[in-house]
DNA sequence: TTTCGTCTGGGACAGTTGTCCAACTTCGAG
DNA sequence: CTCGAAGTTGGACAACTGTCCCAGACGAAA
């Protein structure tokens, strides 16, 4: 087979894997199945990790990274602080309808995580990065909304990654979107609860133009 | 080795399954392992179950049904409703950081399922069962606190599941106390302003004037 | 006591797993 | 062109897996 750098190889076998395990999951990821996704040999395998172990940690870096990154893009476009959270709830929920496979990916990897010892720091930071990316999504939106939170962004982050969580394990189980957007529902009424207007003047962004300003080039540049 | 009912292996071997798998984890319970934790041959386990898949079943619906057994005997005591709510709520939580493996599994027994061809009804099964369990919790506790839900009992317990889930994954990720405490908090207040004074006179409390009224966190001390 | 269905145990089977090796091929620097 | 490093390969290894078979051992009915 073609001659291909050994930083080629690596990326090429973590994204292989992704697929086995999205497909069979992660109890399929064997070695051999993941060359084969690759259309590699079984020593290449080796080559280019020390061990399945390796590449495993190697595979839920790059995955929760992906993760973060998309939840990123999430930014609800609601007029008010209500209908821009509910409307990123339904953003992440039309993406685990559609591709509910990947969701239920990475819950396998964070068992996966917990039950190795090697492996044992992952889920913190997993979740960490979970964190900070809901917050970073909740302050921006407050901005753009004119309001502030009651309480701190960390714990209205960590609420909204709860509910998430929780809506993703119930549906993968039942399938059953109209209660899931029902907890939805509920979810944007409990957290909107938590906000209240600026002050007048007070604003950094003025409340009548950030109410009208389009969607356009928001989300860019706020990377933490 | 003594002479044994086939009832009686069959569930001794089921029990030694569920040792086995909260020591070690799903992956680990191989025959092997689970007839040497239960001191038996390993010909003693095709002797009364088919196969491992059959075992497997039936350790499901076993640990699934101890599960809402577990949960409809943590009613909560206290007089107003949100009391009650914040009271079950932490009765679940110590239940969880006592035993984390038990919940743990709870999560990797759901994942087999969902991976597994002739198990997929299982899931579904799991969380009716959880739904229901909570909604029988929840009209219990709204008689006794003498208030009605202003949503279907079913809707609210399928919030208090999604909660209960979503704490767990995340405490399992990173055994932060403090904030899931905080998080339980929110999910007391929210759930509890979906309930209202019953109309009539036949309530048995006196009308809680601290019914929605958010709390702060007596937040008992935390290891770590 | 003999019989017979129920239980027990050791061992075997074929398949899969992670890991490793020795041999082979390619390629660019000297 | 030479040569050594980098890349590639099929095959092997020992360990482990689920499952099965058969020779027994037990205990109660006959």
């Amino acid at each position: 087979m073609p001659r291909i750098s050994s930083a080629e190889r690596r990326s090429a076998l973590i994204e292989a894997a992704v697929r086995v395990i999205s497909r069979d999951g992660i109890q399929a990821a064997t070695t051999r199945a993941i060359v084969a996704e690759a259309n590699m040999s079984l020593a290449s395998f080796h080559y280019v990790f020390r061990s399945r172990d390796e590449m495993m940690r190697e595979l839920i870096a790059f995955v929760v990274g992906a993760e973060a990154d998309a939840a990123l893009r999430s930014i609800g476009t609601g007029r008010d602080i209500r209908t821009a959270l509910r409307e990123a709830l339904q953003t992440y929920f039309d993406l685990l309808t559609s591709a509910p496979r990947h969701e239920q990916v990475m819950f396998e990897l964070l068992h996966y995580s917990l039950r190795t010892p090697e492996l044992e720091d992952l889920p913190r930071q997993q979740y960490a990065s979970y964190h900070s990316a809901v917050a970073a999504l909740l302050t921006t939106g407050a901005e753009h909304g004119g309001v502030r939170w009651t309480r701190p962004v960390d714990d209205i982050a960590r609420m909204i990654v709860t509910i998430t969580d929780g809506v993703t394990l119930a549906w993968l189980a039942d399938h059953d979107d109209a209660a899931a957007n029902r907890v939805l529902d509920f979810a944007a009424d409990a957290i909107a609860a938590y906000s209240e207007p600026l002050p007048a003047g007070d604003s950094v962004v003025p409340s009548p133009s950030a109410l009208t300003r389009p969607r356009s080039n928001d989300a860019k540049e706020m990377h933490r």
